[in-house]
DNA sequence: ATGTTTCTTTTCACCGATTGCAATTTCGCA
DNA sequence: TGCGAAATTGCAATCGGTGAAAAGAAACAT
């Protein structure tokens, strides 16, 4: 009973997967709101109504790997070792959450990028994306709480979590907004979870070379596009 | 032309607010999903096609006052006097945005309540209201790098309102799962801002064996400037 | 007051997402 | 091989949302 071992379970996985692909393909194609769901559930040979035993929502094609991420984020809380600090954790959440899996492989890494190019594109799934992240943001929280119990409660530790991915989202789509390439945008995050660390009032430090870049090593994934 | 004049313009007025009071009422009544658009609209006399020329959308109907409470916000930020600083600017914000209007009477704030309540229970409407405020914290990003050009760059100021507007969010969020009341709650979004304020680094404040103890610096800034 | 112009509302006909249900097909396993 | 469970399908129906043309109501000019 090993898990993919039916050949009902790889079947299943391979329509599921077929369907994810097919759908991207098609909204990048032809937009998010012109690609019905008949026209997915068609180029991959299912009818309509089994597209919705996949998946709950048109929308929801476009996020079937997040419990991947949150469980890579749980893991990085469970792993903490006892003596160390929240301090010293939330960064290296930050990293796990922002470096893309790299065990993938190309066809994975395209696809995911052309996920984040609709989820930025489209408002309905920015909207979803945006109540995805608030869904995780109170996961980690009550685990960041459960993991740390004497240092923070339960108030604190969301307030953190929020910051923390407040500053990040919202400094990746001001780098986007402002024409950058996707390891510019990650950079941009990652200052903006400096800049939450540090504390806004830390802020109006004009001081030394203005923009302080962080590296942005460039092409490590191509953008394609 | 004084606004207002026209018996067009009060009859329309009219409409829309009893949309969105019957709306309010039927949400709360048989619930959100099981409230029909044409339910609304029959109830205020008028036809489902009329319904969407006044809201783009059933949720819409729930969000109608929501650019008031931007304008209240961008508002604050064009008072700012030339020598205040961001640092300074930010708590003034959060307060205008945390602080409920006076100047209305009891009928809209039992409305604004209602509105609250719906938000927070139902899935469709907290995501809008995400994506809402998505929308303002990018428009007030905006507007306090080009109040503050020499302060801060695009980035810098992003995930200051990131920062700041997500920790509040969670923190009230966290205080709501907890089962405070409204004060308490917005007691909980004041220390969120906080937080952000003064940095996530500050946090440990509790006692444990922590291995480094981090100076917070200047504590002038309690929860309430 | 009357005809004209302009803005709203209504009617009607659709489209597409989503769901419940019953019929049918496909696997897994004894 | 044959049965029971799981997956797929077809079908009908609901509901949100839209385009377009016709009917109404208010504003405006004469």
């Amino acid at each position: 009973m090993a898990p993919g071992t039916g050949l009902r379970e790889r079947k299943k996985l391979r329509t599921r997967h077929a369907l994810v692909e097919a759908a991207v393909r098609l909204f990048e194609l032809k937009g998010y709101e012109e690609t019905t769901v008949a026209e997915i559930a068609a180029s991959v040979d299912v009818s309509t109504r089994t597209f919705f035993s996949y998946f709950a929502s048109k929308e929801d094609v476009v996020f079937h790997d997040t419990r991947a991420r949150v469980e890579r984020a749980l893991a990085v809380i469970a792993e903490r070792r006892p003596e160390e600090t929240l301090v010293e954790l939330l960064p290296r959440l930050a990293e796990a959450t922002l470096v893309p899996e790299e065990t993938t492989g190309e066809r994975a890494l395209e696809l995911a990028a052309a996920r984040t190019r609709l989820i930025m594109t489209v408002p309905a799934l920015e909207a979803r994306a945006l109540h995805v992240l608030f869904d995780v943001q109170r996961e980690v929280a009550e685990a960041l709480r459960r993991a740390c119990p004497d240092e923070v409660d339960p108030v604190e530790a969301a307030a953190a979590v929020g910051a923390f991915v407040g500053a990040a989202t919202m400094a990746a789509v001001a780098a986007r907004d402002r024409g950058d390439s996707l390891p510019e945008i990650a950079a941009a995050a990652r200052q903006g979870v400096a800049i939450a660390m540090r504390g806004l009032r830390s802020l109006p430090s004009r001081s030394g070379p203005q923009t302080e870049r962080v590296h942005s090593g460039r092409e490590k994934f191509a953008t394609k596009g």
